[in-house]
DNA sequence: CCAAATCTTGACCGTATGGTCAAGACTATG
DNA sequence: CATAGTCTTGACCATACGGTCAAGATTTGG
């Protein structure tokens, strides 16, 4: 069992070194996936010897799986942050808004979860059917209950949900495509794609 | 050398068993990503052993770049018929349908590619600033052009083109998590979601 | 049916990888 | 400032991996 099990580290080292630590897996995993990844890379990513990644981690299964439980509530807030409102359409908006300014802030994150699911989310498959399963349908419900009440035009809620999560997300997850696309007009990408995103879900909702 | 380098494999048994062999690393290539796949994944696949899989392809290296040559032809070939049209709108609602159905029949070529971009697309960079990109600015004038005569409402052509790109291949990239969410409603995903992209993509585009 | 060409694979090689360990360096605290 | 607890790492181990090779099995064509 490895030093430093916990979230909440005892020493001042054993904090700052598991900080370093998971800061470099996350570059490492969210590039190469976690059977593409070494420890090497990490300790050489984090300044550190190998064995010395071991002395804070059990195993390379415990950073990832660390890395991954941190990450879901992260991924899951803005939509939590999605409530009731006047105007739904300015409700769902935001909640666009605020997922591609996550894109554009934690690409690194989109990724290490993009490439976990790609590979068939092993590691995540059961907070998927959890937790995200839930609130998604709670979420798909207060949609539901606008189109209903003929607050937004009537819309297929989860389909809705799936095409902002895509949207956005592929500014983080396919940046090098969309930079290789974009060529030289690609320095205010989040900005335009904000503009347009909002346009098109704008189109969609307004009854 | 490989006695197969060429797609146009000369005995029968070359072209029988370099097209097992390909069609056993798309399996395991979209699965795990380039460096988390291994030729014995590969063989076992193929049913073949490791160094028969050598006798065929130089390296792991030479398998994956020839799945992912093949692959950006079929990749880019709907977006290539989409034309000028009297009906803009069905033109691109018709791509967008293209490119869903190339989702659900062809989810493993659609994992190797988002694999491939994940990881910073290292083997085909050349192909995405090259083709793709000469063909998406190509595409993207004709929306512009049809923005310009008002035939479609005003939009950002590129953006549009991600949000096509990103919405449809959701459906085979993040198919687990598409499964996790719609838990029971899941045998009608791809109709329900042709329907709704339909819907978006008209309500954004109509004048 | 036979020889040449093609195909197949067990055994092997060098390197990379996840992980261990013991011995030493450093830090906190009485 | 001593010492118990914490931290660090060079050396090492077993396994996995990409790839080679020579020797034998199979297919092809005359």
């Amino acid at each position: 069992m490895a030093r430093a099990a916990g979230t909440k580290g005892k020493t001042r080292i054993q904090q700052e070194k598991t900080d370093l630590i998971l800061d470099a897996a996350l570059n490492v995993f969210s590039k190469f996936g976690f059977r593409g990844s070494t420890i090497d890379q990490i300790a050489l990513e984090a300044g550190l010897s190998k064995p010395n990644i071991l002395y804070y981690f059990d195993s390379k299964e415990t950073i990832h799986a660390m890395l991954l439980s941190r990450l879901l509530e992260k991924w899951l807030e803005p939509l939590e942050r999605m409530q009731d409102s006047n105007d739904p359409v300015a409700e769902i908006c935001a909640y666009v808004t605020r997922k591609l300014e996550m894109a554009r802030d934690y690409p690194r994150e989109s990724r290490l979860f993009a490439n976990e699911i790609l590979q068939g989310a092993p590691h995540i498959i059961n907070e998927l059917s959890g937790p995200l399963h839930d609130l998604t349908q709670l979420k798909a419900d207060l949609i539901q209950s606008w189109v209903s009440a003929g607050k937004i035009a009537p819309v297929d809620p989860h389909h809705l949900i799936f095409s902002i999560w895509s949207t956005t997300q592929h500014y983080a997850d396919f940046d090098v495509q969309v930079k290789a696309v974009l060529g030289t007009h690609t320095y205010n990408r989040f900005e335009t794609a904000a503009r347009h995103l909002n346009k098109m879900f704008r189109a969609l909702l307004t009854p």
